[in-house]
DNA sequence: GCAATGAGCGTC
DNA sequence: ACGCTCATTGCT
C-alpha cells in the first residue's frame, strides 16, 4: 500500500516518469485556490494516480489534498518537496468531476476545495478495502407509454435510447406519477449501457423515486445517495457508483456531483425547491450544476416539475432546451377543478358567519364532496416565521421601490399599524409617499399571516373525520385513502393513496406576501405541488385556493398553466432587471469592510451596485451587485479576485458572497 | 562592520 | 506552523 516515504535525508528518489504531482490542497484560503506542485517518489509512483487523495506538507503543516494531474515538469522555480504520502490509490476524483467542480467554483466565486468537499464524501478505509459489486447487465428499455401524453415525450425517450444529447424542460401533468416517468427516462439511458443521475429535493421524494426505479430495473441497478446515511454506508454506495457498479444514481443535492461512469443523463425534479441550493459556500444550485455538467460531459439534461421556474423558462427561451408539455386539452382533463376565493370574499364569509370563523362555503362543499368519494382532503397552511413585506392597501400588488424595484418593508419588520416611512430592502431608499403604480392608491398594508387556526377549525367542523398533520419535525410521507383532513405545511404534503379528493390552499397571503422576488413563482410551485396530488377533475378532484383571482400565480393555477406563468415571470424580471435575466450577487459583511471592497470592485461595463442596506440587527450590511447576463463570468471573476485579495491581506472581517442568491432581500 | 535576534509573510 | 527574508539591535 501507499507507505509513508521515509524522512531520512536523501532517501527519496523522484519517479522516473511524470515526477511532478499537481495538488489541490485543503486549505480554506481564497488566494490559495490554485494547484501546487510536489515531487512523487519512486515508492509513491504507482499509487499517485490522478484523482487520488494525498497528504502534503504545506507551509510546514500536513494537509490533505487531491492529486489532479501528473506532469513531467513544474513551472515552479523553487525546489519541490515530496508528497508526504498517498492516502490511497483510489481515484476518488474523476477528471469529469474535477472539471465540473472547477467550473462550479468559478461560476460561484468560490474555491475548488470548497466544491470538492461537497463532491467527495469522507473516506472510510474499511469500506474502500472491500470490492464493489459487479455492474448488472443493462436493463430492458422501458416503453414510451408513460411519456405518451406529452407531444415530445417519445422524442425525448428516443433521443435517450439512441445516445443523442437531449435537453428538456418538462412540466408534469397534474396527478402525474412523476417518479415513474423519471425512472423510465433513467432506465432508458441505463438500457444503452450508460449512466443516469437524478436529483430530487428531499428524502421522501428520493424514497418514491427509488421505489419506482427498483420496479423497473431491480435493486442492483439503482442506488440512492443521501447525506443522512452513516459515513460507512455513504462511502460504500458512493464508491460503488465511482467504480461503475451502478448505472442509475439517485440522490439529494450533494449527489449532483456523484461520479457516475459514462454519464448519459442528468435530471432534476422540482428545480424551484430551495433545498436544491447548498447552504454551504459557495452555495451552488443543483439545476445550475447539472446544466454545467450536461454541457461539459455531453449528457442529456432534464428538468421537471409541476410548475416551471423562470430559470427553466430561460433555458427554453434561449433555445438551449426543448419543452416537454402536454397539450391544453390533455392538461384540462388531467387537472383538478380549481377555484380561487379572494381574501375579501373570505372576510365577508367570516363576517357573515357572525365571527364563528368559517371557511368559505365553497371550501366546505369541496371537502364534503371529497369525503363522499371516500377520499382525504389536503389542507395547505403557511409555515411559521416568514417576514411580511408591504403591499398596496387597495389592489394588493407588492409594493416596490421606485429606484430599484426592490420590495418595500417597514424598518424592523414591525406591522403594528403605526405610520412609519417604508424603505426598500435592497437599496435602502426611503419611500415616504408611496403611490401604487397599478391602482394609484396611497395606502400600504402588511400582509396577513396565515390560517393554521382555520385549518384546525376545519377539522373540528367535520367531527368524526380524523385530522392528521404533517410538517415541521413530523412529516408524513403517505396517508391512506378514506375520509380524513390532512393539514400540511408547504413541502410536507403526504401522498394520498388514490389521490386526494380535494385540496384547500389557505396560505395564499403568506406565500405571496414574502419579501422575495420569487414569491409568486414559489406560491405557484407550492400550490401545484399540493394540487398535483389531487385526483383529476373528472374523478371529482377539486382545489380551492384562498387568494385573489386577479393575481398571476392564482390565474396560472386556475388554468393550470405553469408555462404561461414562467413566461410572464421571466418577462417581468427582464423588465425590472432581476435574475435570471441579469446576473446578481449579494455581498454581505461588516459595513467598513463591505464599503471598502465595493469601492475597489472593477465591475464590467454593465455593472451596478445597489445598497448596501442594513441586514438584521447585528450591524451587518448587504449590497447587491448586478451585471448583464452575458457578463456573469466577469462578475464571479471580480468577486473571486476580491475575496482572494482580502484573504491574502489577512483582512479580519470576512465577506460573504452569493451568486444568483435565492433571497435578495 | 557584522553576527544575533525577531517580526512578517508566503506557503510548491 | 515551518522556514525564509529583512530590519533592528548590540557588540567589536
Amino acid at each position: 500500500m501507499a507507505g509513508k516515504a521515509t524522512t531520512g535525508r536523501g532517501e527519496r528518489v523522484p519517479a522516473s516518469t511524470l515526477p511532478v504531482a499537481r495538488i489541490c490542497v485543503d486549505v480554506p484560503l481564497a488566494h490559495l485556490d490554485r494547484l501546487f506542485d510536489y515531487q512523487v517518489s519512486t515508492e509513491q509512483d504507482a499509487d499517485a494516480v490522478p484523482g487520488c487523495r494525498v497528504r502534503v506538507r504545506f507551509a510546514g503543516q500536513l494537509v490533505d489534498g487531491y492529486l489532479l494531474e501528473r506532469a513531467e515538469e513544474s513551472g515552479h522555480k523553487g525546489k519541490l518537496t515530496f508528497l508526504d504520502r498517498v492516502i490511497s490509490a483510489e481515484p476518488v476524483l474523476s477528471p469529469e468531476v474535477a472539471e465540473l467542480a472547477r467550473a462550479v467554483a468559478d461560476r460561484y466565486a468560490g474555491s475548488l476545495i470548497d466544491v470538492l468537499r461537497m463532491a467527495v464524501p469522507p473516506r472510510h478505509a474499511r469500506v474502500e478495502a472491500k470490492p464493489s459489486p459487479e455492474r448488472p447487465p443493462p436493463p430492458e428499455a422501458p416503453g414510451d407509454a408513460g411519456w405518451g401524453r406529452y407531444p415530445f415525450g417519445p422524442n425525448l425517450l428516443e433521443a435517450l435510447r439512441s445516445g443523442r444529447q437531449a435537453r428538456a424542460v418538462w412540466q408534469a401533468l397534474p396527478a402525474e406519477d412523476w417518479p415513474a416517468r423519471l425512472a423510465e427516462a433513467a432506465a432508458t439511458v441505463a438500457s444503452t449501457g450508460r449512466g443516469a443521475l437524478v436529483i430530487v429535493p428531499d428524502h421522501r421524494d428520493l424514497a418514491r423515486l427509488h421505489a419506482a426505479c427498483v420496479a423497473l430495473v431491480g435493486v442492483e441497478g439503482v442506488v440512492a445517495l443521501s447525506a443522512d446515511l452513516g459515513p460507512s454506508a455513504r462511502y460504500q454506495r458512493w464508491l460503488a457508483v465511482r467504480r461503475g457498479a451502478v448505472p442509475i444514481v439517485l440522490g439529494t443535492r450533494g449527489a449532483a456531483f456523484a461520479p457516475v461512469a459514462d454519464l448519459g443523463l442528468v435530471a432534476v425534479w422540482d428545480d424551484g425547491d430551495d433545498l436544491h441550493t447548498e447552504p454551504r459556500m459557495p452555495y451552488p444550485n443543483v439545476r445550475d450544476v447539472l446544466v454545467q455538467r450536461s454541457h461539459l460531459s455531453g449528457a442529456s439534461f432534464l428538468v421537471g416539475g409541476f410548475a416551471r421556474t423562470a430559470e427553466a423558462q430561460l433555458l427554453v427561451e434561449s433555445g438551449w432546451a426543448h419543452e416537454v408539455v402536454a397539450a391544453r386539452e390533455v392538461l384540462r382533463s388531467a387537472a383538478p377543478r380549481v377555484v380561487a376565493v379572494g381574501d375579501h370574499e373570505w372576510q365577508e364569509a367570516r363576517d357573515a358567519a357572525a365571527r364563528s370563523a368559517r371557511l368559505p362555503s365553497i371550501a366546505f362543499e369541496a371537502a364534503r364532496a371529497a369525503f363522499a368519494l371516500e377520499a382525504p382532503v389536503l389542507v395547505q397552511v403557511p409555515r411559521r416565521g416568514y417576514v411580511p413585506a408591504l403591499a398596496c392597501g387597495q389592489c394588493r400588488a407588492p409594493a416596490r421601490c421606485r429606484r430599484c424595484a426592490g420590495p418595500l418593508a417597514l424598518p424592523g419588520g414591525a406591522d403594528d399599524g403605526v405610520p412609519r416611512p417604508a424603505s426598500c430592502r435592497w437599496c435602502g431608499a426611503m419611500e415616504a409617499a408611496f403611490r401604487c403604480p397599478t391602482c394609484g392608491s396611497r395606502r400600504l398594508r402588511g400582509q396577513v399571516i396565515g390560517a393554521r387556526r382555520t385549518a384546525e377549525e376545519l377539522g373540528r367542523a367535520f367531527s368524526g373525520v380524523p385530522v392528521r398533520t404533517s410538517g415541521g419535525d413530523e412529516v408524513l410521507s403517505t396517508v391512506p385513502g378514506g375520509p380524513a383532513v390532512v393539514v400540511a405545511t408547504p413541502g410536507a404534503e403526504p401522498v394520498a393513496e388514490g389521490g386526494y379528493g380535494a385540496a384547500l390552499l389557505l396560505d395564499g397571503w403568506a406565500l405571496l406576501g414574502r419579501a422575495d422576488l420569487r414569491a409568486a413563482e414559489e406560491a405557484l410551485r407550492r400550490w401545484m405541488a399540493a394540487a398535483g396530488l389531487v385526483r383529476t377533475g373528472a374523478a371529482g378532484g377539486r382545489v380551492v385556493v384562498v387568494a385573489d383571482s386577479s393575481l398571476t400565480p392564482v390565474q396560472a393555477l386556475v388554468r393550470w398553466d405553469p408555462v404561461w406563468h414562467a413566461r410572464t415571470e421571466l418577462a417581468a424580471r427582464t423588465e425590472l432587471g432581476f435574475p435570471p435575466a441579469v446576473r446578481m450577487a449579494t455581498v454581505d459583511g461588516a459595513p467598513e469592510a463591505l464599503g471598502k471592497a465595493l469601492d475597489e470592485l472593477e465591475l464590467p461595463p454593465s455593472g451596478e451596485i445597489l445598497g448596501p442596506v442594513p441586514l438584521g440587527e447585528d450591524g451587518r450590511e448587504r449590497a447587491l451587485v448586478r451585471v448583464a447576463r452575458t457578463e456573469g463570468k466577469a462578475l464571479s471573476g471580480v468577486l473571486a479576485a476580491m475575496l482572494a485579495v482580502r484573504s491574502l491581506q489577512k483582512e479580519p472581517d470576512v465577506l460573504r458572497v452569493k451568486l444568483d442568491p435565492l433571497e435578495i432581500l
